[in-house]
RNA sequence: GCCCGCUUGGCGGAACCGGUAGACGCAACGGACUUAAAAUCCGUUUCCCUGUCGGGAGUGGGGGUUCGAAUCCCCCAGCGGGCACCA
């Protein structure tokens, strides 16, 4: 029996292809295009099962086109900045470029291994200076478009190390490698100007037709855009004086204005600073405040906290009625004024303050179904719709209509506006690192901040630092930051920040289209691929790359780069691969291949044996080392079993808990079918002969079955249903093996099984492209498969003419009846009422109704 | 805490638009071939009652809409992702 030579197979086909540049793209205006993205990958040293996921996805749909006749751009590059060169650098002296560029070669030949269809002559690397040098120019011509501002924003500072950290290095408020307490520090940093096309990325996410609904509602609630009322608030000071200064605050349920029971500003907000100077226990407060870490789940998972200012805030309705002023935790100066009234009865964490702080609950909202005289709040807030009551000449309108006349009252007073706010905030680039792309600024005593000159770009990074000392290398760099001012030649520093990784990976895909050109695109060829009609990658990118993306190229197109608004005209989501995690007695995490499970079902460590603590599942992570490589897989079975695998048992787009069970299955089918082509069991007809004039019944069935397998495998490949085109050729493989084994010598059969056989191979070539190249081969073909056009159904065939009919009695199934497609209900009534299993149901009782949908179902209903 | 998802046999999943729940595969069990094993091939496999007839239950839990619900609506639970300096 003739096994599969894997290795050889693989090898030689990759070979061919990139001998012939089978994969290279070129613009051809004759063509339609097709441009397959897959997002790009950290070089994190290794492939993961996510990678693997993620270019098997991104190959199927580029291959399937390329077949289907488009010219497809299927590029691969490298996401090469970022934080673990750093980590690495600290942890093994090594340097960061250095140890990046060898990760790029090592991941490189692994993508290689799997036969994945790119044209790597268009490979990019961002840590390149040829890439960010584009990146710097964009920079300064949105600095010039008044894109970029400067500000003071909040750094997650450890005062151990004298670093920034990460959020994902501030573990329970400490840092994760001194253990310090972390400190919030003010820093002046770049931002990008998201915000101004707040409402565009809003309103254009409607136009994304093919982008998933849920990635959709979760920018659309990101950018967050609600229309509300600032009402400003007469203050009296602790000694019951009218102060000058008035408290503007922001709010969407200004129908609820007559519960509002305190105000609260942010502990950063300019209000609780000026108190804070003459009140050391609000400084205290502020500082505590201070600590908590700078996202918004540490922020909003803390425990609500306030301080009472002393402060009185006068009801802007009601004579006489004074709310206290606090400052509190959970009030963000990012959105909104910094500053919120409080209603406890309907907003939940108003409510859980006011418990606190022994504050009143009035309801002013009434349920529908509620008795306004008793309606009261008990543990929960009351966010529904209503009546309003205790509120004065709003008592009796509903929510939205007392909306109405607050705005309109106060308005008329010059005490409040209409105003829209949004949750999305400017985008800060600024980070105080070494192994990204150097900001392109000097920072001059007398001339203040000057653009380095076009002519100077790149900054490039300087090789020579270590990383013995904490902090950003750039800035204790013997001379690199020392530099002559470009505007009054005098001596100045350049700034150390470099840009946030999200920078990068905000422009690539454009990139992709004229990687060595000159200037940062070639228009005609932005022209001719944009935009990506295809972008493939994890569900966790569902905001901050694609917000962060979609802007960029709006920021682009205002500076004259491209003329396109949206980077990614279609969007697959792919689900993430989860893993247990492991851990032994001292906390340490352990690689899965580092734990044995035994019989009694006890997890141990696989050298000591010691006991091992078993974690949820959750996203493979190399920081909590719940990964499994791939290359294992791919050396054992081979890159297209291992393609096979991944898309065989689970819908793209969904979560997977990671497992090789199943993996053997998918090796028995790829030898099953090398064998079945190679060693037939019954003779396949003649290439390229024609049909025979009679089929016999079964050789017909297999027939029809191989051309309702082309349409359901294109429409499930169109549809990402990956898993269920795999499911349809095993369906038609085996029959095909039924057909050689049981009627190989009736009518027609060898020639059904070489239809059969060649569109098997045809259909699976975009899953395991190198085996179908074989069997292409072997089926006598001299011609790549790559370069073969994919097979039509003949449509005739695709539809039977008789189908089977469900009959129920009350909605139950009871049988089925053969009927002619599209038959009259009447027919199809009488052979299921003739059924015994129906009469039996029915049991002699009158038919009251009887339900007849065409082709699927007929009930009687009695 | 907030936003977004997911939940179907022992397991991964299928079921296009509300119309025969369990395609395809994994695992398990039984059999053939073999001195034996591996490989391969054939068969069984949601659960319960029962004579492979037939019947009943069943898609995380509870309720609803409908002739009919895995699918639509409401409530609840569990799990996963994101939360602006991981990428």
């Amino acid at each position: 029996m003739s096994r599969y030579n894997v290795k050889e197979t693989e090898a030689r086909w990759q070979r061919l292809w990139e001998e012939r540049g089978t994969f290279a793209a070129r613009e051809d205006a004759h063509r339609p295009k097709y441009y397959v993205l897959e997002m790009f990958p950290y070089p994190s040293g290794r492939i993961h099962m996510g990678h693997v996921r993620n270019y098997t996805l991104g190959d199927v749909v580029a291959r399937y086109k390329r077949a289907k006749g488009f010219n497809v751009l299927h590029p691969m590059g490298w996401d090469a900045f970022g934080l673990p060169a750093e980590n690495a650098a600290m942890q093994n002296r090594v340097h960061p470029a250095k140890w990046t560029r060898e990760n790029i070669a090592a991941m490189r030949a692994q993508l290689k291994s799997m036969g994945l269809s790119y044209d790597w002559s268009r490979e990019i690397a961002t840590c390149e200076p040829e890439y960010y040098r584009h990146e710097q120019k964009m920079f300064l011509d949105f600095l010039k478009a008044g894109l970029v501002y400067r500000k003071e924003s909040w750094v997650n500072w450890d005062p151990v190390e004298n670093t920034v950290l990460a959020n994902e290095q501030v573990i329970d408020g400490k840092g994760w490698r001194s253990g310090a307490e972390v400190e919030k520090r003010l820093l002046a940093q770049w931002f990008l100007k998201i915000t101004e096309f707040s409402d565009e990325l809003l309103d254009a996410l409607a136009g994304l037709d093919r982008w998933p609904e849920r990635v959709r509602v979760m920018q659309e609630n990101w950018i967050g855009r609600s229309a509300g009322l600032s009402v400003l608030f007469r203050l009296k000071d602790r000694s019951g004086r009218a102060m000058d200064e008035r408290l503007e605050i922001f709010t969407t349920r200004h129908d609820t204005l007559f519960g509002a029971s305190f105000c609260a500003v942010a502990p950063n907000h300019p209000l609780a600073g000026a108190l804070a100077a003459r009140d050391a226990a609000l400084a205290a407060f502020i500082a505590e405040c201070n600590r908590i870490a700078t996202s918004e789940a540490a922020i909003e998972t803390a425990e609500k906290k306030g301080y009472d200012t002393g402060l009185k805030a006068l009801h802007p309705f009601v004579a006489g009625r004074e709310l206290p002023v606090y400052v509190a935790n959970f009030v963000l100066m990012e959105y909104g004024t910094g500053a919120i009234f409080g209603c406890p009865a309907h907003d939940q964490r108003d409510l859980e303050f006011a418990r606190a702080y022994g504050l009143p609950v009035l309801p002013v909202v009434c349920p529908p179904a509620a008795d306004p005289a008793t309606f009261a709040i008990g543990a929960e807030a009351y966010l529904g719709d209503g009546r309003l009551i205790n509120s004065d000449f709003l008592d009796g309108l509903a929510v939205d209509a007392a909306k109405e006349e607050v705005a309109r009252r106060l308005e008329a007073t010059a005490s409040g506006r209409r105003e829209t706010h949004y949750r999305l905030r400017d985008w800060g680039v600024s980070r105080q690192r070494y192994w990204g792309c150097p900001i392109p600024v000097v920072h001059c005593g007398s001339c203040g901040i000057v653009p380095v000159p076009e002519r100077d770009l790149p900054v490039t990074l300087p090789e020579d630092v270590s990383f013995d000392r904490p902090g950003n290398p750039l800035d204790h760099h013997p001379t690199w930051k020392h530099t002559a001012c470009p505007a009054c030649g005098r001596p100045a520093r350049r700034e150390t920040d470099t840009f946030d990784t999200f920078v990068e990976s905000s422009w690539y895909f454009a990139r992709f289209c004229a990687p060595v050109a000159d200037a940062p695109f070639t228009r005609a060829a932005v022209d001719y691929w944009m935009p990506v009609d295809q972008y493939i990658g994890g569900i966790e990118h569902a905001i901050l790359h694609l917000l962060y993306s979609r802007f960029f190229t709006r920021a682009l197109r205002r500076c004259g780069y491209l003329g396109i608004d949206e980077p990614f005209a279609g969007l697959m989501t792919q689900g993430m691969i989860c893993h247990e995690t492991y851990r032994d007695e001292a906390g340490r995490w352990l690689f899965p291949e580092e734990v044995e499970r035994r019989p009694d079902g006890t997890v141990v460590h696989a050298g000591s044996g010691r006991p091992v603590s078993v974690g949820r599942s959750e996203k493979m992570a190399k920081s909590r080392k719940n990964v499994v490589d791939p290359q294992r897989i791919i050396d054992t079975y081979g890159a297209d079993t291992a393609r096979l695998f991944m898309l065989s048992d689970s819908p793209p787009d969904r979560d997977l808990d990671w497992t090789e069970a199943g993996i053997d299955g998918a090796w028995r089918f790829v030898n099953r079918l090398w064998r079945a082509i190679t060693e037939p069991a019954a003779p396949l007809g003649p290439r390229g002969a024609a049909m025979p004039a009679r089929l016999s019944e079964r050789a017909a069935a297999v027939h029809r079955l191989a051309h309702k397998t082309i349409a359901g495998v294109s429409d499930d490949i169109e549809g990402f249903r990956f898993n269920r085109a795999v499911a349809r050729v095993r369906e038609l493989t085996n029959a095909l093996a039924d057909l050689s084994a049981e009627g190989a010598a009736e009518a027609g059969a060898a020639w059904v099984l070489r239809e059969g056989y060649e569109t098997a191979v045809r259909l699976l070539n975009p899953t395991m492209p190198h085996l179908t190249e074989a069997l292409w081969e072997a089926l006598g073909h001299a011609t790549l498969l790559a370069d073969t056009p994919w097979p039509e159904a003949d449509r005739a065939l695709v539809v039977d003419d008789t189908v089977t009919l469900a009959v129920q009695v009350n909605g139950r199934l009871r049988g089925t009846v053969e009927v002619r497609r599209g038959g009259e209900e009447g027919a199809a009534r009488e052979a299921a009422l003739a059924l015994p299993t129906v009469k039996a149901a029915l049991g002699g009782k009158a038919v009251r109704r009887v339900i007849y949908v065409p082709d699927r179902v007929l009930n009687v209903v009695v």
